[in-house]
DNA sequence: GACCTGACGCCCC
DNA sequence: AGGGGCGCCAGGT
């Protein structure tokens, strides 16, 4: 197993405070870390499910609450089956109700 | 150290 | 409504 990079890492640690049942973006994620690109959020995510299973790579989409990433898990269809699963519906390949789901980093800080 | 690659986002037709 | 161009920037070669 080999060593994450630490940006990486940085992605990890948000992408794991992400509440149960709540959805974030990549451009929220790179906007709070103020590192990097929503780009490479993706990029580290596509890591995540490379290297660790304990990361809900699943409850990140983009700015439009779209599923652009679930070509990347087992099967196409795994991302909308966990996010389903924890309450989260998706319809069309988009998450219902976004706008109520999306949760933004900034939230660590208040808390 | 240059070059390539991305789970994006934004602007322009 | 849909498609193309381009900036983004850390890591791997």
């Amino acid at each position: 197993m080999k060593k994450q990079a630490p940006y990486f890492e940085q992605v990890y640690e948000i992408t794991r405070a992400i509440p149960y049942g709540r959805v974030s973006t990549y451009g929220a994620i790179a906007d709070y870390l103020a590192l990097g690109s929503a780009r490479m959020v993706g990029w580290a995510l596509r890591n995540a499910l490379l290297w660790q299973d304990d990361i809900p790579a699943h409850r990140v989409v983009n700015r439009n609450g779209e599923l652009t990433g679930r070509m990347h898990f087992d099967t196409p269809e795994t991302m909308q089956a966990l996010l389903e699963s924890e309450g989260t519906r998706v319809e069309n390949n988009q998450v219902v109700l976004f706008r109520e789901k999306f949760w933004h980093p900034e939230a660590l800080d208040h808390a």
